[in-house]
DNA sequence: CTGAAAGCGCTTACAG
DNA sequence: CTGAAAGCGCTTACAG
């Protein structure tokens, strides 16, 4: 059996109180019950019940992170794994543990975030997605349960959240193009469930139109998910109606079904640009420009706010940008 | 205030013991006290502190899994997502959470398994790595706490591990290769830290042996990690020495290093085995035939033989070894 | 079938 | 500077 506080006190000869005082460094101990304590705790092994600490505190100073189904998608793309290293990064360094759930739907999502929360399991909860009448969002709210995102929700009032500026990184890329002389550009998106859908296919609507550009419904096609076999179906559709003479898109996996298609239907490439900068973006034939967003930052400052409030440190903030950058290829 | 088990009593007229009774479903209450509970549990939203029940379980119903610091350079590879996604869907399915830590390097990892193990913050660890004398499965053997690996430890006896058959995967590969002709195999591999390298080199070698074929050691080079940048100079190093007829790989990010000095040095391309069959394989230049691990099955497996060890369930098997599949492009 | 009591292993006012 | 006491919110023998 391992050694209780109890155990400690008895052999250092003071009270449990006493113990617990040395191990919380914090009260004034005089230093030589400081160290005959510290020294029986080392003998004995002895490490405290976490559990039973957290009962007391009602604490757990662990963070929950609610993985979406949309990461099945998104096995090829780093940008789940990603945004949980940076999460875990600055927890660990702020001693919090980490929980995580995969969902298999919104619904299922819900019924993690309830076990998470009503059970007291974690002290908050991090959503790495953000949908349109977001289920989860509106629960977590209601109970007023403390909580950030990773993508900017419909309603930003009273919620902490962390995103790119998707309406400007597309944005600048479409202008970009515009300036290099393709004006004819075709945009495959992703579901419009997502509000970084929605922010990314009004920059490059408005990049056009700051060009006098009047966008072409019909070398718009969105999508209900990333995958390569919809951005293969959406060239095919564009193709089949005129051939733009650049393409964007709001993600890698969609330009490389685009470009698949392009090489199949085509036999040649029209300059394309994906989203997210993924490790594939480089091995493309050709190589293929993209826009990095950042991923692990986003988690980082996810888990960076939501800590801070649970802190109750002075926030100026409530949500934080992550640049984006252009990787032209 | 959330509502304890005392308010759910007092208002349903009976003792926080038959409470606990009710919602624990196991012991004979009578139907009416039991509808009469249940209907106050749902008026008050009563649902029981998780915290204060593990103390006096002793057990957190909580994996650990401990992310090695290879997850850095296979980010480009879905590897760990996926048996992080494995292990999810087997402890979610038996109503066990997950927490995770990312580890910056072995000792980092150690000391992340001690903050786990002493402070009884799960009852279980999941290792996604096994090293050569590995401090880690040296530490929790010694303090008895229970664990599993993918895998395979150098010395098995009572630990639990799930792993590929990484010998006969790779015997296999080069056995094809070999009956079709290309006798001059080179050999890309991984650290020598992590067994499977090892393995994985063994049966490259008995299936030259196999065939009458010495192996060549200028045409092996073993490597740190699994990066694009080690296999290109791997290739290099090869083809300065000789140009074989046929390479295997032991993970696809090398044959993707390795594809790319064939196609600077040599401008063409010799053929060439992957491992682990990610999604960027097929769109290599030529696609890349490689070897599937199963990766999610291996997470599932994992966490399956350590909650039935958790649970005492009579153990047919301490390990498991998941199939492989040759996927030719 | 149900309740009173003890206890899991800590922390923290309160008192001295 | 230190200790005795109460209590966090549950579960589970024990007794009836």
């Amino acid at each position: 059996m391992a050694a209780t506080i109890k155990d400690v006190a008895k052999a250092a000869n003071v009270s449990p109180s006493t113990v617990s005082r040395v191990l919380s460094d914090n009260e004034k101990i005089s230093p030589e019950t400081k160290e005959r304590v510290l020294n029986i705790v080392k003998e004995l092994h002895y490490h405290p019940n976490i559990t039973a600490r957290n009962l007391i505190t009602k604490s757990t100073r662990t963070l929950g992170i609610v993985v979406p189904n949309e990461a099945e998608d998104l096995f090829k793309n780093p940008f789940f794994i990603q945004v949980m290293t940076g999460i875990s990064k600055y927890s660990q360094k702020n001693g919090y543990f980490i929980m995580y759930t995969f969902s298999k739907s919104e619904e299922d999502s819900l019924k993690n975030i309830k076990s998470y929360a009503r059970g007291k399991i974690v002290d908050g909860i991090i959503l790495l997605i953000s949908r349109k009448n977001d289920k989860c969002i509106e629960y977590l709210k209601r109970i007023n349960f403390p909580f950030s995102i990773v993508g900017r929700p419909e309603n930003t009032k009273d919620v902490i959240w962390v995103d790119n500026d998707n309406f400007n990184a597309m944005y600048n890329a479409v202008d970009r193009i515009v300036q290099k002389g393709y004006t004819d550009v075709a945009f495959i998106g992703g579901s419009k469930e997502m509000n970084m859908s929605n922010d990314r296919l009004d920059g490059y609507k408005h990049a056009l139109k700051t060009h006098g550009i009047v966008a072409d419904e019909n070398l718009i096609v969105e999508n209900p998910n990333f995958s390569e076999e919809c951005g293969f179906e959406s060239m095919k559709k564009i193709l089949d109606y005129r051939i733009p003479s650049a393409v964007v898109t709001t993600d890698d996996i969609l330009a490389f079904g685009a470009l698949r298609a392009m090489h199949e239907i085509l036999h040649y490439t029209i300059p394309i640009i994906g989203f997210n900068n993924t490790p594939l973006a480089s091995y493309q034939n050709p190589p293929l420009s993209s826009i990095d967003i950042n991923s692990e930052e986003l988690g980082y400052y996810a888990a960076k706010l939501l800590i801070e409030k649970l802190e109750n440190k002075e926030m100026t903030n409530t949500h934080f940008i992550v640049e984006t950058n252009f990787i032209e290829r």
